[in-house]
DNA sequence: TGTACATCAGTGAACGCGCGTTCACTGATGTAC
DNA sequence: TGTACATCAGTGAACGCGCGTTCACTGATGTAC
């Protein structure tokens, strides 16, 4: 079934004390979420995984909600991540990157499915921890300097942007939450793209919700 | 805490037979889901709430699964319903019905938040299960149908079409999500809205998933 | 360099809990005659 | 209308399980002198 993580063990340190537990159960705890879901996510499970007897987690998180937690805010980082690689492939064009970020949060639930379930539709995080609220404030700034960008002004001051960014992150949220339920095979089309094709079509939709003002419109 | 439902049972069955208790459970179920998560979610104390031994269900339901996947299954009735209830209020304008749809669409997640992530993103149901697919299909078409209205044309046969139907539902169920997960609080505009502006905000960011086409464009 | 000691970070047994499911049972109901 | 009987739909005790958490413990590590 499920066996230790024996390369989390620096060779100084392969004795009584692990030295690296704490990275090692969040390194543990993202794959026993992938690979159980959130509903089956058990503590002693990723103890297990890192090779720990399942009292030693309790050195490191308070509970399973803080590792939970802890597990949320770094997914943050992998989410950004993701956004940041689609984007180095795309042009200088504003509204080029900012579908290229969509494309990334897409990427992402794809790969981490149930880690980004956790981020955005669990109640088992603590969301009133600092780390995570920073970390999932730092994706949504993101989000808000491509709209600004494109638009060259700021969303936070100007409420025709800040629907934009609503519309965008709703869109590529929305692309991003049927793909992994696995809801979109409904439309045959969908099925026969290849993975560029796709992408492309994800891309025309995501900015669909960041229309090009034309001259004869306000 | 909680209490048994005395008006589920009909003067006639008030004694050991209970006579709906399928009907009875399937509602205490929804309650339950809503007072307490997915993710706490218990036969026992679904049992508990209807006014039956925890022991009973099993007569109606085979497995936990399996009221799951009825609740879920009636879910998309009320889903189509809160719909419909919108249509209801909206004019003859294709445009403005799809808009509406897409409304009651979020109105349902708001109203039913822990029925909704349990019809959309829960691994907890029978996916094979019927009734349960039958259900979902029927939801989609809904929408299929009202695209086919503004687009004239049958979005199954019509690719172009088609991505519109993904374009709609995907920033309706964007919407709907990230309202639920309390995310749309950041963009500050949003905070101030009355419920009638809510709408129309709501309303203007679904119909961009369906661009009006132009004479000069193909 | 050697020793005493404090601290750190593990172990593993134990706790109590709620869970889904099973099952022998029994009261209530419906039907045949 | 009355009786015998089959079936239905409950009860409630019991099962085994995995869970999060606690805690006395101990080996490993680091530090003071």
């Amino acid at each position: 079934m499920t066996s230790p993580i024996p390369s989390a063990r620096s060779p100084k340190t392969q004795g009584y004390h692990h030295g690296e537990l704490r990275h090692a159960l969040l390194d543990a705890g993202e794959i026993e979420l992938e690979e159980n879901g959130i509903e089956r996510f058990s503590l002693r499970a990723v103890a297990k995984r890192a090779g720990v007897s399942h009292g030693a987690p309790a050195h490191h998180f308070e509970t399973v909600q803080g590792l939970l937690t802890a597990l949320a805010a770094r997914g943050y980082g992998r989410f950004i991540a993701a956004q940041d690689k689609r984007e180095q492939l795309a042009g200088a064009d504003p509204r080029e990157r900012l579908a290229a970020s969509g494309l990334g949060y897409i990427d992402f639930a794809i790969e981490h499915p149930s880690l980004f379930r956790l981020m955005f539709a669990s109640e088992r995080t603590d969301k009133a921890d600092t780390a995570l609220a920073e970390a999932a404030a730092a994706a949504f700034d993101k989000l808000v300097k491509h709209v600004q960008t494109v638009r060259d002004c700021d969303p936070h001051t100007d409420p025709p942007a800040m629907a934009d960014v609503l519309a965008c992150w709703a869109i590529a949220h929305g692309l991003a939450d049927l793909v992994i339920a696995d809801r979109l095979g409904r439309a045959e089309v969908f099925n026969s793209m290849s993975a560029v094709e796709r992408d492309a079509f994800f891309a025309d939709i995501i900015l669909r919700g960041i229309p090009v003002r034309r001259k004869s419109e306000p």
